[in-house]
DNA sequence: TAAAGATAGGAGCCCAGTGGGCTCCCCCGCAAC
DNA sequence: GTTGCGGGGGTCTAGTGTCTAGACCTATCTTTA
């Protein structure tokens, strides 16, 4: 007996824009906090200032030759989509969340070059009561990305090591719904098209990865962090990036003596990046925890009408 | 605090070794009876009768050029180590395994490319009493692949959609160690960037998911199966494996009536093809359940003098 | 092993015999129906 | 919405905003220390 089911990503554009409605404000607002989304992104959405007619034009974009009115959706909730299509709640994860003690946050930077790196950092609230400023303790650790020599073609060259990659991951004991923040793959046109594929598989392989196994996955592109720690210079990049994530984690710097560790400087600045945004968005909780919104999709057809917050 | 922590891929190599003599013949033998090595490679293995010398000479090519002899590792290790990455055993999987009614056979084949599809085939054996020939029925399912519009650059194009993916993989209850084939990503050098960039994004999402579910991935050349099927002719080659696939699973004919039901055939076909390489091979098992051998790496440490077999 | 510099690159299988020969897509934008 | 055809293509953010300017790599291979 040969039968087709429909996949559970069928009527998939309504079910996004329900979900959006309910998970609008939160994303969006953590997003604003960490700085991702620009002014004119969140102005887009109702929720942060603007009208709901705003919304249906669209961007104002990607019209430059197309006169056809074919734009349904727009710009912003595309990029939402994106977003949320890379986080995928775990069955169980709705009782890890609640069992998560919260005066820990963790957050996950990744470099996905074939020699990159994953940074993980560990924040720790210290309340003091004897003083009104709150100290925080934090903890780094950083793991080459895991790797080996494949054949392809008739050479020998580097690839990512998916079980490794997995197995890395589970040692780390985060729990369900951790945000991984990874530096999107943006080749240049000049680059050889291997370097394109290999910017592609590495990037599909660790979403793939983070999203199968409960992480909250956001993609970042490099300008992002680079300018926020002033990395944006014209010279030595690499050497730059190096010394700043030295002096942001003094005890690593053995870590980073070499030119090949820009993989793990990388990842580290990525992390502390987010973390830096996530403090000074004074947020109590992890900011990233919003961003999943993934049990909300999960239980959206159960309590649809009264599921406005988490 | 700043610690770093050896990633559990370290003595990789050493650890690879050490699998490889537990599992080669297993695995070979799993991948000869699919028909995936080619006796060369086959040959290079000491367990399929050729001599241990010969593994250690390597492959025999990619020393164009290079004189001087830094190949310590044959191109036959080099697939296996790449082979046995692509699979990760999920903790609880001894149990799940052996809970595991074995008289189900599934096999999932899979076209990683934007509007391609997961084919899933159930083949379920009746051993008939009466007659000597045991009968085997089976069910087929096929399910395009999830994918939504995303802004990339000024355009909006069509990406995969990561969380729809793990969520229908779940949704195929398939137990832990099942088979994925997926169709290897080989562009073409006048092909675009942009081609090269998702053919590897597409590869790699689909490994990471899989893999990170606990899947047994193999990739498999679009040459081989399309060879079996002698599909390798000249013209309309799309129009043929739809038709093939029609003849194969009549009554999926509905499915694969227009052109862009290309990917759901070759979803199909795949996996029919290594339907048909598993029956041909007269096991009585799940051909591919030899080629996880990931308990075994999983319990190395524990059982390396012992665990020859399984 | 690490670094620097330069360019932007197929890969796989089979057969015959350690290289040759042959095969194979994909994405993306636009126009037409 | 689907098909057919033809060529092989950056993308992102922020600002001067419904466009422009300026930013950003990567992989792979060879040589040298």
């Amino acid at each position: 007996m040969e039968t087709l089911q429909n996949p559970p990503h069928m009527n998939m554009k309504m079910k996004m824009k329900m979900k959006m409605k309910m998970n609008n404000r939160l994303v969006v607002c953590a997003m604003l906090r960490l700085g991702f989304a620009s002014p004119k992104f969140c102005r887009a959405y109702s929720c942060c200032g603007s009208s709901e007619a705003e919304v249906k034009k669209g961007g104002g974009r990607r019209r430059k030759s197309s006169s056809s009115s074919k734009v349904v959706v727009s710009d912003s909730e595309l990029k939402q989509n994106w977003l949320s299509s890379l986080s995928c709640p775990l069955p169980l994860m709705t009782r890890h969340l609640e069992e998560h003690n919260s005066t820990s946050e963790l957050v996950i930077g990744i470099d996905p070059d074939v020699s990159g790196a994953l940074a993980l950092l560990k924040t720790t609230h210290h309340h003091n009561s004897s003083s009104s400023s709150s100290s925080s303790s934090f903890s780094a650790q950083v793991f080459d990305t895991p790797h080996l020599q494949a054949l392809v073609g008739k050479r020998v060259r580097k690839r990512l090591d998916a079980k490794s990659m997995v197995q890395l991951l589970r040692t780390l004991d985060a729990p369900p719904g951790t945000s991984a923040f990874i530096e999107q793959s943006i080749p240049f046109p000049q680059d050889g098209k291997q370097g394109w594929w290999c910017g592609g598989f590495g990037y599909g392989l660790w979403i793939g990865i983070l999203v199968a196994s409960g992480f909250t996955v956001v993609p970042v592109p490099s300008s992002i962090w680079k300018r926020h720690f002033e990395l944006c210079g014209s010279r030595s990049l690499k050497d730059e990036s190096r010394n700043a994530a030295c002096s942001l984690f003094p005890s690593m710097a053995s870590l980073l003596k070499r030119k090949k560790d820009h993989g793990r400087a990388e990842a580290l600045l990525i992390a502390a990046y987010v973390k830096a945004a996530d403090e000074r968005s004074n947020s109590k909780h992890p900011v990233l925890t919003c961003i999943i919104s993934g049990e909300i999709d999960h239980t959206a057809n159960a309590s649809m009408e009264t599921g406005l917050e988490i």
